[in-house]
DNA sequence: TCCAAGAGACTTTTT
DNA sequence: GTCTCTTGGA
């Protein structure tokens, strides 16, 4: 009976075995990329409340993004199916009914993954303080209530700003809001307060950073607002200022789980001690019954020091935790070395690149997996030729391997810039993307409004939200009237909400926008009438309605208009999926997961795309083949660390979680010169990196990506394509796009009608659908969509296009 | 008060 | 090259 319960533990190794089964007392996971650490977390979990009968609410797990929280509660709902299947039924999950595993999913839903804290630090504790913030004691005596609204890094910014440019007359260009805001962060960061920094502060510059970071605390306190460092930094300061709410949290979570653990900073740990031992230094907490701390971590995979993470915190958990050992699985350290993800060849030289670091755990990533294909790199002559050698070199790979999908291809590089390049060369070849990273979608304008809309209503302090939809759209409130009112409300000490729900100062003080102010009133008034009785959902497509934002786009006909509605549309489905997914969803959750939200947990993995992103998005995902680009001196590693040997450190590790990623086939290339923006090409050296790869891992084709090598690979690419076509392979939309751009060549077709609705393809822009025309016969010009961008104009004379027949 | 055109900054990585 | 902010005119 026994063994059968814990037959879902028989497929680990002994590592993962004694990390999953190991029950109380700290414990620390060394585990190197692809060895199985999400695994072994997902086990741990559910061993704890499958065999050793941990009750779910006790249990705290803290994850890097959104995703790996959602993924995590998912597979450990999968994993307890099977579970309670077996034990009850005799037989896996999935071969139950369809009716009965949807019931056991949904009762363990109910009883398990609902009443378990997964999540990041920042959701997490933004959900502690949710319950809790009241109860906090500002050392200044300000005060936040549990509506507290939670400000982005522009939200941040422009409150800096108004306090640089308003408050201390300043110019914002001698004195950057955003360094001022950095180095705020940082204080916020090391646990200090304005007065620590004015106390301390060299010079004159520190003197009135700390004046700034004095009235931005205020300013925030007046909005009932805290920024990203605060949900980490109030938590921190509560615990540590009140017993009792400190003693509530440090029962409720008797086993905390972290992962990413070299990824954390000093304030998450304090975070992490305050809630295990009570407060008690831990080398001294003995009561350890029913309790455990479990953090898994890679020092080789700290990314993240610019963020104020310390993967010392990971080296030092030994020693905080009062085992001395050292040596390889000690009762307080599992080393997990063995890995699942990588062919040998990938893998050694990982080993080979990450040895030439001096800071680390002695950790060596052991194959599983057979020796596979050598690590291809290639030198082209500037990012261009790189992006157009990468999409064939990718094509002849796609047509080639039955088996291979585009979603099992990513692109990796330094910075968000160099998408652009690679972006143009995949539309030109149609091979479908897409991008990870750069503007999120919560960061979007229209977004943006209608949530400043949302957190007003919650939080009628917000003034900056206030503000930032008070004429939008449109009501004929100007910024002399904006002045003027924001002025008066300052020096009264009383909200921007309170001063103009008071008709009667509006009339005062609003002159020809009263009008406009008392309208934008009523608005606001019927929202909060429906604030309690709507969904999310409901409410965001009211505010869409009632503030004529809808209406506003929809008579602007604009593209980009055009485009606002849709992710608006987009909004108003993420607040559905929302209420769907969870189970106390209103418009207070809703905007926190907002806030909260990256653009990496949006990733939809449905459809068959390749994957742009950042190394840094990149952690914690593989793929089978991966491309990672711009492996250049100055760019990768990055320039600004080229003369701190610790930061040249974390940029190999970085190189190093790149690296590690792939799982069968690996490209690096870099370019001979580049251009930086906009102008100037400048030389570039490649990569250090490259040169602490063994050359017997490398098959170089250095030097062939030149103009004439790329011609050649063009039309061979060519011949693959008809060939392929030729024969019996299905032809989806995507294989007739590029089969008539290859046509391109031919040059434009003359004597052709176009009429709206005809799709063509474009040698650039890919397929594309007309949806207007202008004048007629020879003179006619044709509006074209394609995907991805907004009309174009073109002369069909002139433009290298293909008619497309109707499929 | 609103809009269009021009200047200027931007490139490290993000919860 | 592209996004944001400022400026000046209607």
């Amino acid at each position: 009976m026994d063994n059968n319960k814990n037959s879902f533990l028989d497929g680990l190794n002994e590592a993962q075995s004694l990390a999953v089964n190991h029950h109380t007392g700290p414990l620390l996971v060394v585990a190197g990329a692809g060895s199985g650490k999400t695994r072994a977390l997902t086990y741990r979990i559910a061993n704890l409340i499958a065999v050793k009968k941990v009750d779910p609410g006790e249990i705290l797990a803290v994850t890097f993004t959104n995703k790996a929280a959602l993924e995590m509660k998912e597979r450990l709902e999968i994993l307890m199916a099977d579970i309670l299947s077996i034990s009850q039924f005799g037989q896996p999950w999935k071969t139950l009914p369809f009716v009965e595993q949807r019931q056991l999913r949904k009762r363990i839903y109910e009883n398990i993954t609902k009443e378990l804290w997964i999540g990041t630090f920042h959701a997490l504790f933004a959900r502690l303080l949710r319950f809790d913030i009241e109860k906090f004691k500002d050392p200044e005596g300000l005060r936040w209530t549990k509506q507290f609204s939670i400000y982005d890094e522009s939200d941040a910014q422009t409150l800096i700003k108004e306090i640089i440019t308003q408050d201390l007359q300043m110019d914002p260009k001698r004195f950057e809001p955003k360094k001022v805001r950095w180095a705020i962060s940082n204080a916020k960061n090391q646990g200090l307060l304005p007065k620590d920094l004015e106390e301390n502060a060299e010079g004159q510059r520190g003197k009135l950073i700390g004046q700034v970071y004095q009235l931005y605390r205020k300013s925030l306190a007046a909005n009932n607002a805290l920024d990203f460092d605060d949900l980490l930094l109030f938590p921190v300061q509560l615990l540590q200022q009140n017993q009792d709410v400190r003693s509530y949290w440090h029962k409720r979570f008797r086993h905390i789980l972290v992962d990413e653990y070299q990824d954390t900073n000093w304030t998450q740990y304090e975070l992490l001690k305050l809630l295990i031992t009570n407060g008690i230094n831990p080398v001294s907490f003995n009561d350890w019954d029913n309790r455990s701390i479990f953090v898994v971590g890679d020092a080789d995979q700290s990314i993240y020091s610019f963020r104020a993470a310390d993967f010392r915190i990971l080296m030092g958990f030994q020693k905080d935790f009062g085992d001395k050992g050292r040596e390889d699985n000690t009762s307080t350290m599992v080393k997990l070395e063995e890995n699942y993800r990588s062919t040998s060849n990938i893998l050694e030289a990982a080993n080979s690149l990450i040895s030439n670091n001096t800071e680390r755990i002695e950790k060596v990533l052991l194959a599983t997996r057979s020796e596979g294909e050598l690590i291809t790199l290639t030198r082209c002559d500037d990012e261009i030729h790189e992006a157009e050698a990468l999409v064939l070199r990718m094509r002849k790979l796609e047509a080639e391997n039955e088996s291979l999908n585009w979603r099992d291809i990513a692109v990796l590089y330094r910075t968000n810039a160099q998408s652009r390049a690679i972006e143009e060369s995949l539309v030109r070849w149609g091979v479908p993307y897409v991008v990870v990273g750069g503007l999120r979608f919560y960061d979007r304008r229209e977004i943006k409004d209608v949530l400043a809309y949302l957190r007003l209503l919650i939080n009628p302090s917000d003034s900056v939200s206030l503000l930032r939809i008070l004429n939008v759209p449109k009501r004929g409130i100007g910024k002399t009237t904006i002045q003027r009112i924001s002025d008066a409300s300052t020096q009264l000490g009383i909200p921007l909400w309170d001063l103009i729900s008071d008709e009667e100062a509006v009339r005062s003080l609003g002159g020809r926008s009263a009008k406009g102010l008392i309208q934008f009133c009523e608005l606001i008034n019927l929202l909060m009438r429906n604030l309690n009785t709507s969904k999310p959902s409901e409410l965001i497509q009211l505010i869409l309605e009632k503030s004529g934002y809808l209406s506003h786009l929809i008579a602007n006909a604009t593209d980009e208009s055009e485009e606002r509605r849709r992710n608006l549309q987009e909004l108003v489905n993420a607040a559905l999926q929302f209420e769907e997914e969870s189970e106390d969803f209103n418009v207070e959750t809703f905007l926190a997961s907002a806030a909260l939200a990256s653009d990496a947990d949006s990733k939809d993995t449905a459809s068959d795309r390749i994957t742009l992103m950042t190394l840094h998005s990149s952690k914690g995902l593989e793929f089978p083949v991966v491309w990672l680009v711009g492996m250049e001196q100055g760019l990768f590693p990055s320039y600004r660390s080229l003369d701190t040997p610790a930061s040249l450190e974390e940029e190999r590790r970085l190189c190093y979680v790149g690296l590690t990623r792939a799982k069968e086939r690996l490209y690096l290339s870099h370019a001979n010169e580049r251009r930086m923006w906009g102008g100037m090409r400048e030389p570039a050296l490649p990569s250090l990196f490259l040169s602490e790869i063994p050359e017997n891992l490398l098959q170089g084709d250095i030097g062939l990506i030149s103009g004439a090598a790329l011609r050649r690979e063009k039309r061979l690419d060519r011949l693959t394509r008809l060939d392929r076509n030729s024969t019996n392979r299905s032809l989806n939309s995507f294989n007739i796009a590029s089969n008539a751009v290859r046509k391109k060549h031919s040059g434009p077709t003359p004597g052709k009608s176009w009429k709206v609705g005809d799709k063509l393809i474009h040698s650039n822009f890919g397929l594309g659908e007309i949806t207007h025309t202008f004048g007629s016969g020879e003179k006619i010009s044709i509006a074209v969509k394609f995907a991805g961008m907004g009309p174009k104009i073109l002369d069909p004379r002139l433009a290298p296009i293909e008619p497309l027949g109707k499929d």
